[in-house]
DNA sequence: CTGTGTGCAAACTCTTTGCATAAGT
DNA sequence: ACTTATGCAAAGAGTTTGCACACAG
């Protein structure tokens, strides 16, 4: 796809108008070099630790927020006071397991939004979540 | 639609096995009475106070979670951290307003969820959740 | 009476912020 | 140098919980 080499994601950083601070780039790295994925702020700061690249738990929050004000991320307020990120930016949907806090894709092509509702005047559609909650048919 | 007199709200509440207290009527009421609506926990303790039936925050909280799982609500997690209770349980799909945190229906009809998703082994849906985010077209 | 519900305050979780220090350009 | 980002700890929002008292059946 493309490679993640330090020089390469300073570029993707910078084109977007984020400067490529070592944070950032360990960041940026750990999200996107190996395939779409889903992820929480807790589990990005363990792993940027695991990866003996330590980043505070505070701006890991800040650098998920400006990825996805960049465009880079897309956020998945999934459940109340837990928000996921997700790396892949294109219309797809969602799989959130109750009880679990798991997320996944819906297998693309298989559900599928039609129709574009009326706006208010002065609004547009900034994004259409849609999010299938499962639950376990044999509880227990 | 309804009467919603207390006699009737309690035996609602107790078809649904909740015990009819004084302060679930209240809030039972203030919900059901006047036709669907969308609420957060903070508003409808507010209401309840002005209504001269304060009822503590916490027992609002955890009304509505009983009401939820008792099918007479519906919860709708919408952004981090901030949950809505809708008392419309059909199906139906929602505009939420960035940065206004205003949320109401997608008018019937306009939009629709097509096609099943294979569910994973053991699960089954529990509710599909579609929200519309819109922002202001003229920002600023 | 007996068990469930309520109220209060404290606890909790996730997230944001203020400010001094460090790093990017 | 000048500016922007980081780290820490503290604050913040929304929600839940523990425990004594009150109320419904």
């Amino acid at each position: 796809m493309h490679d993640w080499t330090n020089a390469r994601t300073a570029d993707r950083l910078r084109s977007v108008g984020l400067r490529p601070t070592r944070q950032r780039i360990a960041l940026a790295r750990l999200l996107f070099s190996g395939g779409h994925r889903h992820v929480t702020a807790e589990r990005l700061h363990e792993e940027a630790a695991s990866a003996r690249m330590p980043v505070s738990l505070a701006t890991v929050y800040n650098t998920l927020n400006q990825f996805t004000d960049a465009g880079l991320l897309r956020a998945i307020p999934v459940d109340g006071s837990l928000t996921y990120f997700d790396t892949n930016t294109l219309d797809h949907h969602h799989f959130y397991i109750e009880g679990e806090g798991s997320l996944f894709d819906v297998p693309c092509g298989s559900l599928e939004v039609v129709g574009t509702p009326a706006t208010p005047a002065g609004m547009e559609v900034a994004s259409i979540d849609v999010v299938v909650r499962l639950r376990r048919t044999t509880p227990r």
